[in-house]
DNA sequence: GCGACAG
DNA sequence: ATCTTGTCGC
């Protein structure tokens, strides 16, 4: 009955043809808010989806407690498969299962990891951007690869940045998170800027390439449980 | 027309 | 994303 997470505001509903996903993309993006995360998130959300004989979607999210990175609960959601992957337009096929594995949250987190992108996309509404917008929680974007922009290569030591630049606009940062390890691509999504958007990848890093929340969750799209 | 293209 | 065996390295 009492969610953790539901919707600042019912934005539209998914029933969309590829044109009209562009369409509302454009229409959406510029209610995108760029500004410093305001406080320090206790409770961060990593999200993930996985994919099921290519039929189904299997959308995961792990809450975690910081500074400790103890996970706090994992939920898992399994939906049918709606809208094809199309680049450019993932949130339209994996949004509706992360929402509802969201609902399943008893707290809701102060700040979302995704996979994916940010403004770090065509019309500047990747996933992260429209998954923050949606919830009205400060989100960001996290790309294991590129979707758009151009970039010089970071240096090798973990920490190491480039800004991610498209249309002589900044967009991102390619982010080193392991020494000798391929960069991720951080973006913001909504209500955090590019500086705390670094950060907080950085501070939710362990020993891996992916932050500790996005890593949980990727482990629990593909095993399919969830647990408190 | 041709290449690029999150997951 | 998924499929899919072995292999290299800490």
């Amino acid at each position: 009955m009492t969610s953790g997470v539901s919707p600042a505001t019912s934005l539209h509903d998914w029933n969309l043809d590829p044109a009209a996903a562009r369409q509302l993309q454009a229409t959406l993006a510029p209610a995108v808010r760029l500004q410093p995360l305001p406080v320090r998130p206790s409770l961060i959300a990593g999200v993930d989806c996985g994919l099921e004989r290519q039929r189904w979607i299997r959308a995961a999210v792990t809450l975690m407690r910081f500074p400790e990175l103890m996970p706090v609960q994992t939920v898992v959601a399994r939906t049918p498969c709606r809208f094809p992957y199309v680049p450019g337009l993932l949130s339209f096929r994996e949004m509706p299962g992360l929402l509802a594995a969201l609902e399943q949250l008893e707290e809701a987190p102060a700040l979302i990891l995704c996979d994916g992108q940010g403004i770090a996309h065509p019309r500047r509404l990747g996933i992260a951007s429209h998954l923050g917008l949606w919830l009205g929680i400060p989100a960001i974007g996290v790309g294991k690869s590129r979707l758009i922009g151009s970039h010089p290569e970071p240096g090798r030591e973990r920490g190491a940045t480039a800004p991610l630049v498209d249309a002589d606009m900044r967009v991102g940062t390619v982010l080193r998170t392991r020494t000798d390890v391929r960069p991720v691509f951080v973006s913001p999504g909504h209500l955090v800027d590019h500086d705390s958007a670094v950060e907080w990848v950085m501070r939710t890093l362990t020993r891996y390439r992916l932050p500790e929340p996005i890593r949980l969750a990727d482990r629990a799209s593909r095993s399919g449980g969830a647990k408190s």
